[in-house]
DNA sequence: TCGGCAAGCCAC
DNA sequence: AAACGTGGCTTGCCGA
């Protein structure tokens, strides 16, 4: 009745196979590595509790881990500013440390920013992850679940394997314990800026397309566009802003939040859309067409047909339709790239299946997917894998994948 | 002791 | 008042 037998058929249905395969799989956990990184990180948390018990003078213990601790630490004995309130008090969190300690008044926030990372690590992934492997393999088998994110995306849990830290350089440590088996690489394979790529696709804004035809850096030429420069005057600091702009866009973001995420004034975050809506107009008039569509039918609709029902974007209600309103704008797009993941997986799984190959998936994070494959088999299952993400959908603006090998997943960059 | 909420934070 | 979308996990804390 709503038309939703296509994008079962052709998506849901085929990558059930895949993900049954990926969970029976797991991926190979390196116990020792990870035990080893624990010890230092308990080191290192300890050595910053007592300087922060040094730094903060005499008013007993502090449990860090507690926020409400926390904050009457800082804004009591301390007597730091108050920045942010949560509904419960004082907010604490990373943006406020941050400001905290760019403010100089005392060295506890940034003591507190590390002692958060770390704390997290430990609790979420170092000692968490082993403690989840099979004892006798060694391998980590989490769910991957196909009905539970509401755009049609995987989600993973016991262990979330789609969070595994990357950003930080004692978060990227983690990925060192994630290994292949003995005689296996892992390879995984990444689409490159698939989101923006499909927005390009969609919407047809011939600037947006010729800045992933000619451009190897897409948000460098955004920043030219909007600039009207060329593309050797592109600033890191110009780059940066046509990067959250072009993130931004996705979400639906306002200038209040452009203003926020790059810390600048909400006027100068406003002329910047609307420069970046005269050069890309055809990403304009296609985002209104998305929220258009839905308040008509009531539902925001994928590529491959997938469908969310809004019924929110017809409410009175600024703020509940506002909210409806970047949801119809960013569903289709995240929910195309999580259709085209899902069509590479399926295709990929039957190919190394029927083909008799050794080579198997074990993880996908979104818009990647790692395999682990015998070492003597990884030039044939890198070429199927790219030929099967590549050619998932035949987009204006090319789909691209970057591949990448080596014995841990810390290894594939 | 258990369940649930709040805060916080990891990823894409 | 809210202001950027999709998830999952851990800890503290409180009431049943």
């Amino acid at each position: 009745k709503e038309s939703l037998e296509s994008v079962h058929r052709d998506v849901d249905a085929p990558v059930a196979p895949a993900l049954a395969a990926m969970e029976f799989a797991g991926v190979g956990i390196d116990k020792k590595a990870l035990g080893r990184l624990g010890k230092t990180v308990e080191a290192e948390l300890a050595e910053t509790e007592a300087e922060v018990a040094r730094a903060s003078g005499d008013g007993g213990p502090v449990n860090l881990n507690s926020p409400k601790q926390v904050g009457d630490l800082l804004f009591g004995r301390l007597g730091l500013p108050v920045l942010k309130e949560t509904k419960t008090g004082p907010s604490t969190d990373v943006e406020v440390l941050e400001r905290l300690d760019a403010g100089g008044g005392s060295p506890v926030p940034g003591l507190l920013l590390r002692h958060r990372e770390l704390s997290k690590l430990l609790s979420t992934y170092i000692r968490a992850i082993p403690a989840l492997a099979n004892p006798g393999t060694g391998r980590v088998h989490a769910r991957f679940h196909q009905n539970v994110a509401v755009t049609g995306r995987l989600s993973s849990s016991n262990p979330n394997l789609q969070n595994i830290p990357v950003r930080t350089p004692t978060g990227r440590e983690v990925r060192r314990g994630f290994v292949a088996g003995p005689g296996r690489v892992l390879l995984s394979a990444d689409y490159s800026q698939v989101e923006l790529r499909i927005l390009a696709h969609l919407s047809k804004d011939p600037a947006l397309l010729r800045a992933f035809r000619e451009g190897l850096d897409v948000h460098a030429q955004t920043a030219a566009e909007v600039a009207g420069a060329d593309l050797g005057s592109v600033t890191r600091e110009m780059r940066a802003r046509a990067k959250a702009v072009n993130f931004g866009l996705m979400y639906g973001q306002s200038s209040f939040g452009l203003a926020r995420t790059l810390r600048i004034p909400r006027k100068e975050a406003h002329a910047y859309i609307l420069r970046y809506f005269e050069r890309f107009s055809g990403v304009k008039a296609f985002l209104d067409g998305l929220k258009e569509s839905c308040e008509r039918t009531g539902f925001a609709e994928t590529m491959l047909g997938r469908r969310r029902f809004l019924p929110d974007i017809r409410s009175k209600n600024r703020t509940i339709k506002a909210n409806a309103e970047r949801v119809a704008v960013n569903s289709p797009i995240q929910g195309t790239a999580a259709d085209l993941a899902k069509v590479a997986m399926a295709r990929i799984h039957r190919r190394l299946h029927e083909g008799g190959l050794g080579s198997r998936m074990v993880l996908q994070v979104h818009d990647e997917l790692i395999l682990e494959v015998p070492e003597g088999e990884a030039d044939a299952a890198r070429a199927l894998v790219v030929e099967e993400m590549e050619g998932a959908a035949d987009l204006d603006a090319p789909l691209r994948v970057d591949v990448a090998q080596g014995p841990a997943w810390s290894d594939l960059k």
